[in-house]
DNA sequence: GAATTATATGAAGGATCATTCAGCTTTTGG
DNA sequence: CCAAAAGCTGAATGATCCTTCATATAATTC
């Protein structure tokens, strides 16, 4: 079901000296700075190349073409994204099914804030690159990670399990989405965050067996 | 707050005999079948006017630019969306929250699903042209008519009417648009609709006064 | 310190595409 | 039926920008 990277977008080569490490994520920063600045649509690699202090070469030595470079960016923020949603799933095992919920979100919604900007224009440069193969491989993970953390509180029978799980997930992290893309001011924000996590609290306290 | 549409992007003149009508309606129906084939990306000018059946040039009467013809598509696709939004709101003034909360999720939900793969193309373009204020003002277009709608519930008082209707409004929004981007399959997607409805029915029933 | 390997350069090639405009056809109004 | 208006055409223009590669420099190895 769910497909490896691409050949025509996977790195040429990995960086053997640490001076190339250096320029690597150079080049990703700058590709992030760009990105926020002036979007995916002028996003050029010269530009790109020139924010980084190196020349269009050396991008492509590292990426084949232009597309394999916003991939690159994209997996490694989602991949960073999935760690700290497993983390808070692991260290939530057991626990409460309320704490469980205030603590998902939480993650979630930290994750999104902390760097707001980037967070919004990656989110465009995947859907403009339209690799849905990324995404899905992300929702995989958080959801075995998430699904695995509910099922283990204490005192708790649901229904359906598998549907409860489904539905939280999805309005979890497409209410959060929708908060950042609105751009809500940081009051409403705040208070949306509290109410959000009332009302999955409400919903499991309904769904239980 | 809200910005009317930048003069780059209106459109250079108005259809006046009725052939230029049926060549209007095929440049737009043409842009959905790009988009859905083959994504913004590779969405050309000359592609769209052939597969309309005219010349480029023909395009260029009605659009000043690229641009302006995705943005004519986009607001065209999100002013049907809100009056069909505004109809259910007004439809439902004076009902049960119950019952709006239902028809309010059935109508969005249904608006998607009828031409899903129009739906996720066109948002994708939304994005990626980087309108915001296109979806700004339709967000307020529906906040008004769902803000009406909600405190018009007769015997149902909210200890903060703003934030729970902001909560609802996002939370439905966000959740249906993620079913669509993730795609779930069909049995998957209808428990979850009627999940969702539970859940924002256990959301107001705890948010009363 | 010489040979090998890794990294960096950036001008030039070449492809793609948005946009124009001079001329043509069709419709309309009188 | 005819003049004016509306609509349509598509080759040509010009700009943008991805990508290559011959060459140069730096690091590493032995």
């Amino acid at each position: 079901m769910i497909d490896p990277a691409p050949a025509a977008l996977t790195a040429r080569k990995t960086p053997r000296q640490s001076r190339a490490k250096v320029t690597l994520d150079a080049i990703f920063e700058a590709a992030i700075q760009v990105l926020i600045r002036d979007g995916m649509a002028s996003l050029t690699t010269t530009r790109v190349a020139e924010r980084a202090g190196v020349s269009v070469g050396t991008m492509y030595q590292y990426f084949p073409n232009k597309q394999a470079l916003i991939y690159a960016l994209n997996a490694r923020y989602l991949e960073a994204l999935a760690e700290r949603i497993e983390a808070t799933c692991q260290s939530q095992h057991g626990a409460a099914i309320n704490q469980m919920i205030d603590a998902l979100i939480d993650t979630y919604w930290r994750a999104k804030t902390e760097r707001a900007e980037a967070t919004r224009a990656l989110y465009k440069s995947v859907v403009e690159m339209d690799n849905d193969a990324l995404v899905q491989r992300f929702a995989a993970r958080t959801n075995e990670a998430t699904r695995a953390m509910l099922i283990s509180a204490p005192n708790v029978q649901f229904r359906s399990p598998d549907i409860t799980h489904l539905t939280l997930v999805t309005v979890i992290f497409g209410a959060v989405r929708n908060v950042f893309e609105r751009n809500l001011d940081p009051p409403d924000a705040e208070a949306l965050r509290v109410e959000l996590i009332a009302m999955c609290q409400a919903y499991v306290a309904a769904a239980r067996l």
